[in-house]
DNA sequence: ACCTGAACACCGTTCAAGT
DNA sequence: ACCTGAACACCGTTCAAGT
């Protein structure tokens, strides 16, 4: 998992950096690492950069453009070189690079509530875009089933992240995701088997609803759909 | 698309209602519907009940515990029923379950947000989930696989309608998806053909990322998935 | 159990002003 | 362009008190 300090935090010689959008972006993710996603506020982050909360508002147009600068950043975390090919297949590049993003976004978990809020916009999301109908038309799909699935992996990648996060207090490290699952079914053991008895039975599974083994078997699923699709389209 | 008023809340003969979490809850709805999700807060809550704003914490914990109130409730406008089977066919009830919740959630889209933060855990999430793992069984799967596609639909319904309305203002009803696709293409139109060639030549589709069609589309090829592991299980 | 009153430590944002 | 000072209209939550 990405655990890059970013550029402009990093020592570097020379004078006193100047304070810019950058430097800003940095503020946001360190105080989303240090207290979750609760911790982030355009006032906060004025005050860890000593100035005055309405100085933010030099660099950024509203605390919501704040959000979308943080989500490009994090999403310039993942490689989207791992989408490039075709010397690795279609399907590996796909699971590289999602577990990838996945992993990025838990080692910033404060950070993947705004995925669901803040629109993609920045460039890195056409860059993701890009790579990813690429691959899917390497696949075999047609443009447009290429660019469809393309969204069904974001769509997926980006909610199973948040749902998993959505279960702890959002700061990293997050505990191990064994001892999330252990918790998990214990609560899961709670439920009336009488009435729930298809849930009690598979406790032990829901309780790894939110491991890296569940996103493995998601992605399989769907990728399977892919390929499907690919060979029905080679038979036309 | 269901648009009940809750019960509570409906024309009833009798004494003046009492003050209770039902009534917190219709309000707090009110109040996402009205504005949108930034326009609910205990304050705001307790404003419109008549009482001081810590006289909320009468009927609940925290913040947190009223979020996870609404999710509760709008989940439970869904209607589980139409997972029951096996009258219409595995692929027909998740279909139309799935159409429902997307549905309800559209109609009250402020509170779908709420849903990638809130963990699902009331009574209505166990319904949905006993009988999504039914279904799947149903459909042919090992419980274990049915618990998982559980929650690859869950993950999948929950957070393309997170990505859909983050690019609304949250408010109901919302513009008609072909505006919202139309809008979406003006903007797709604005990429450099040059350096993101695929995405230029799909951009009509991606421009409907946000319709019922994708929609459709994602959960046509989770199921595809879903029958091809369900046929090799029969092999076996 | 259910509510008020008062307070604490916060928010995002605007406006006018200074350099 | 970049920042301060002051203000406005908000937040969630706690505590002590009243019925």
């Amino acid at each position: 998992m990405a655990k890059n300090a970013s550029p402009s935090e990093s020592a570097r010689p020379g004078p006193a950096r100047s304070l810019d959008l950058e430097r800003v972006v940095d503020t946001a993710v360190a105080l989303l690492d240090e207290g979750g996603s609760s911790a982030l506020s355009v006032r906060a982050v004025a005050g860890r950069l000593g100035i005055q909360p309405n100085a933010i508002y030099t660099y950024v147009a509203d605390r919501a453009a704040l959000e979308r600068a943080v989500v490009e950043r994090v999403l310039s975390l993942a490689d989207v070189g791992l989408l490039a090919g075709p010397a690795r297949s279609w399907r590996r590049r796909l699971t590289d690079y999602a577990s990838a993003l996945r992993g990025v976004l838990l080692d910033h978990p404060g950070a993947a509530v705004l995925f669901m809020s803040a629109p993609m916009d920045g460039p890195s999301a056409l860059f993701v875009g890009e790579g990813l109908v690429g691959l899917f038309m390497d696949a075999g799909l047609s443009p447009d089933d290429a660019s469809r699935a393309t969204y069904t992996v974001i769509v997926h990648v980006l909610g199973s992240v948040a749902l998993e996060v959505a279960e702890t207090d959002g700061r990293p490290p997050l505990a191990p995701e064994s001892d999330r699952a252990r918790d998990r079914y214990a609560l899961l053991t709670q439920v009336p088997a009488d009435v729930f008895p298809l849930s009690a039975a598979t406790a032990r599974t829901a309780a790894e609803w939110v491991t890296t083994a569940q996103f493995a078997w998601d992605l399989g699923l769907l990728l399977d759909g892919v390929a499907a699709r690919a060979k029905a389209r080679r038979r036309e």
